[in-house]
DNA sequence: TTGACATATCAAAATTTATTGATATGTTAT
DNA sequence: ATAACATATCAATAAATTTTGATATGTCAA
């Protein structure tokens, strides 16, 4: 059961920590689209997309739909609302913390 | 320069993406606290938790304050917006994405 | 000024993650 | 059925990150 519900904020945050996955979320700004369609744009080797198309997939990042013989891959519609949750969440903490020397 | 600025997202996600690291901001989602504090609800051993709070430092997620012979961290304010930038930067995206079949 | 303390840094070892090349799986066209 | 294609998976290696133990640095108190 890996949905955007599930998803823990580690592996969320270890998708998006590396510059190539990065890269492939920039493609992917732009809408749907087939893994050929971002080789062709990422000079990167068939496995390696698929090595990381995955790891962005489990965490939720992105979402897969079988299409014949081709996978089109597209932003997960929710995923951005699980980053400005957490931002939010941090922004709340820096707000109300209490400065309390504490040694 | 590692201003909140300056900070690239992969550094950034790299910082978030260690459970350990996520347990430390929680932990100073509380409020300010000293390395002694960190280290006592944490059963970490001193030098793990010192490598740990300087990735977080240098990805701008904490920030620093030496008073005498302690060091007091706390959550950088500034840090939850760029993640709230970020989230609805992905939104965006996934809002306005064309579906246009490409193979 | 010596000693105890808080924290940081460093080098080595342990662990995890990324990359490569080869192969497997499923799909479409012939 | 066969061949060509798109993508995924796997095992081996390479590279990066984390953990450990030891030591360094700066601060405070006696």
């Amino acid at each position: 059961m890996t949905d955007s519900r599930t998803i823990d904020a580690g592996a969320l945050f270890h998708a998006l920590s590396d510059e190539k996955r990065l890269a492939i979320l920039g493609i992917l700004r732009q809408g749907e689209k087939c893994v050929c369609d971002i080789a062709a744009s990422m000079a990167m080797k068939q496995s390696l997309l698929s090595f990381h198309l995955r790891i962005l997939r489990e965490a939720g990042v992105v979402r897969c739909a079988r299409v014949g013989k081709w996978a089109h891959y597209s932003i997960n519609p929710g995923i951005g609302a699980r980053l400005v949750e957490f931002g939010e969440g941090l922004n709340k903490a820096a707000r109300e913390a209490k400065v309390v020397f504490c040694c």
